[in-house]
DNA sequence: AATGAATGAGGGTTCATTCAT
DNA sequence: CATGAATGAACCCTCATTCAT
């Protein structure tokens, strides 16, 4: 026996793949009608437009990443390591929904009025933490937005290209990914290598 | 006088500022018809259906990125150099043209067919060209997949948030990232306090 | 109380009556909106294309007349006799179904692929029936192809002329017809053998 | 060195075989002009319109027919012969311009106003001399109006099935039809007058 | 709760034709 | 003569949404 919720829940996720594979426009109401196996007048008991689906995907997915962010984090004291917790937990939560990271991501700008300023304001609270966690921690003086926004391109980029089936384990791409930001591509840095030398060899 | 040439470039300039405001799917050929100051159907004289416009725009941009980044290059030898000045001038062409970024990002899998595999082929030939830059550098041991994807959404990612009316300098940007990429967020001390830490650690 | 299929059966009556007095090209939807009191968007609830009321309309034809051939058949023994009966019923069927008529013969080229396949098999188990009636019929040597479609040719070409309303009868039609190309338009033939026969001839 | 005329009998040639194949309505201008290697508007130098190109086609076809027929009656006296000279006529005529036949025969109601009542008038007076020679041949007591258009739907119906490059030579053809017309596809009855009639011819 | 039916608005595209050059 | 460029009107069809049942 299905409860209501379940029905919604069900319609929430069929929509998400969707608007992950085709985009959100190029998703016509019928789509869902079909992929959901229900009606098209029914999906409207459950919702009230196709843009409220989108609401509440995104908005959903705003509050379990940051729930699961707060979560990763609980415990964990070092500046340094939060920060790695958050980019761990960043990747392998979105590796483990791909879906959602691109309907996040590609229609960032569809909703309009007070869906998209509660989503707005979800997304916020989740890119504070990251802000938050980035000021506690001894860093090179680069301009700290520069620097936030740059993670989460180094991390939400990877849904134009990673494949979760591949042979890269989300859990590998997550400390390459940490070390990369943390420390750069190069090999312990230049100027390390000038500190280290000069006193003792 | 303005030519025939002209009258499509232009044309094709106004689609990449509405497509890139809008969305491609969003835009429809009456918006253009009416941003352009051209017939409806005489838009059609110039371009065989909208997706083709969306063809020239990407085409042209990688081909023009593309022929930058060597020109950018030339003369530079020293391996770090010289990925820091493919980064700069992505970021430096890319701020001064947002409109054309956020096509080439955002409607990346609209086109089909030939002309799709005809922008896909001018992409990969410029991605490879930062694949081998970041084979030439000595560097930290990731996986060098993860390293050239990262480095592109660490730039890609700006047309999400950057604003070229703003504080911050394209050329700034530029440094930032490309300090960041190579170096890492943290201060260049820390490897050597691994690396010092490490007889008793 | 009108049930979904009633509606469906009204839209493809206008619709033969309308493509046969434009044609089917010269026949917008919205043409078969007005006529057909539907709007132009609730038409696609019972039909998927235009062509595809062509299609039905088509399809139906063929089936019905095959049908109304084989019963017309059901008891006549004689071959010539049941010559004479295809020729009745073809010509009795049409006289008082014009516009299909007309929409079978003149947009005999307008389907592809499927529907036009079906329609073709449709056409030709009937045309089948009077081939081999004709075959069972001893008969002048002509060639069998010619005389099967010019026999067609005879019945169909009334579309081009026929009036129902007018001073000719279906049935007189039908016998003038039947026995035309029988017995030819010069008069002897069988009485004139009698004759021939007779002793004063 | 072409002149005016050529390149308009060319154009109209162009437009004949165009017409029969794809159907007036279906050809556009532009397919003319692509297939006639003349600019899309240069098309327009020749001719007021795509209906006058129809008209012409239609018109020219009719006189010539027409002329054609008086011709192969020339020193024909017998009124059966005279007939039988008929169908040949119109059938040879034809079979070596099927396109002509199908433009006539097919897209027989798109002409409106003069255009239409000139091409009208034509096919009248080619009409009516068919007709004439009907009524001076001792015949069968059939509706003689039924008897003359079964006679053009006989000959005319070919244009649906009759392939000029096949195994039926149109003398053949024109053989079948005639004696189809004249003396029914049922055998003898006829020969057995002309044996009859024999002793003393 | 659920759905078949219905629709106004708008989508991309093609058309026959005109006109400046 | 010839043509590239241009356009208003119209094309078929799809859309998100509503409503009677």
């Amino acid at each position: 026996m299905t409860s209501s919720d379940d029905r919604l829940q069900h319609l929430v996720g069929t929509a998400t793949a969707i608007f992950a594979e085709r985009g959100f426009r190029a998703t016509s109401m019928r789509d869902l009608s079909r992929a959901s196996g229900m009606s098209l007048a029914g999906i409207y008991h459950y919702v009230r437009s196709k843009h409220e689906l989108l609401f509440l995907i995104q908005d959903q997915c705003f509050t379990e990443v940051h729930a699961g962010a707060v979560a990763a984090l609980e415990g964990v004291t070092d500046p340094e390591e939060r920060v790695r917790a958050f980019i761990r937990h960043h990747l392998v939560f979105f590796t483990g929904h791909m879906d959602k990271m691109k309907v996040l991501s590609h229609e960032d700008d569809e909703l309009e009025g007070t869906m998209r300023q509660q989503v707005r304001e979800r997304k916020r609270a989740y890119v504070d933490l990251l802000w938050s966690l980035l000021h506690q921690v001894d860093h090179r003086p680069v301009n700290p937005v520069v620097a936030g926004y740059t993670l989460f391109g180094m991390m939400n980029w990877i849904y134009t290209w990673y494949n979760p089936a591949g042979t890269i384990r989300p859990e590998q791409l997550a400390d390459d990914v940490a070390r990369l930001f943390l420390y750069g591509y190069l090999p312990s840095t230049r100027p390390a290598v000038e500190l280290a030398a000069s006193p003792g060899g």
